[in-house]
DNA sequence: GTGATTTGACCATA
DNA sequence: TATGGTCAAATCAC
């Protein structure tokens, strides 16, 4: 008996070609001028994000008008003396800007050595964490007395194990060494309760997968 | 707010 | 075309 299920939703669905995968750092002089800016792409990263390093050093943060530059008369200093004045202002707030726009290439030089230092001893320590857990697991199989229902497929390099687990056991957790995360679940032709899809969510890299039928825990 | 689960839709394959 | 496997938005649980 099969009943054919027709699905209807306006629900949108976003391909992950369509995710941005975006890290913009902008960085803006004292006065919010676009000073330096850097684009970073992240794949397969999910997200955009976008960092203002507004180094708001001497400007008042709600002032973003331009403003006028006046001077003092009551020392009667000439119109020329003025003028050397505000080039001089001008002179160094641009050194200033210059010194800014090098410490920041440094601290952009330095976050990007850290990240990718970061990065290493995150996949080392993965490794390390998921070889140990396999080990022991490996262990538990060699053990059992189900390790003959343990095949190897022929041609597709997978590997079938069979986990023997406590019938008093009524949690819904499968001890096999591996942590698990649901990603999908199936009512299947000749299995009146629903198969349950897991992926190993031990690490991005382990691609571990199980199939749970139901109807083996019911009784 | 964040991570896990649910569930309808999509896709590959026999 | 039916079916199983996967994706991803919505929902739930904490």
């Amino acid at each position: 008996m099969c009943n054919k299920i027709n699905y209807k939703t306006n629900r949108p669905r976003l391909l992950t070609s369509e995710v941005p995968s975006l890290l913009s750092i902008r960085t803006l002089n004292p006065c919010g001028f676009l000073l330096q800016s850097f684009d970073q792409s992240f794949k397969p990263a999910p997200m955009m994000a976008t960092i203002d390093l507004n180094l708001n050093l001497f400007c008042p943060s709600d002032d973003t008008t331009v403003r006028e530059v006046s001077f003092n008369n009551d020392d009667h200093s000439s119109g020329e003396e003025a003028d050397d004045v505000a080039v001089g202002d001008l002179s160094q707030i641009s050194n200033e800007n210059m010194k800014l726009r090098e410490k920041i290439i440094v601290a952009w030089d330095m976050y990007n050595s850290l990240q990718t230092h970061v990065k290493k001893l995150m996949q080392d320590k993965e490794v390390l964490e998921w070889s140990s857990k396999k080990r022991k697991f490996d262990d538990t199989v060699q053990q059992s007395s189900w390790k003959g229902l343990n095949e190897e497929l022929p041609m597709s390099g997978i590997k079938r194990v069979y986990v023997r687990i406590d019938p008093s056991d009524k949690s819904l957790v499968v001890k096999d060494g591996y942590q698990w995360r649901k990603y999908g679940q199936k009512v299947t032709k000749d299995n009146p309760t629903p198969r349950a899809y897991y992926k190993c969510s031990f690490a991005p890299t382990c691609q571990v997968k199980k199939k749970v039928n139901t109807r083996f825990r019911s009784r």
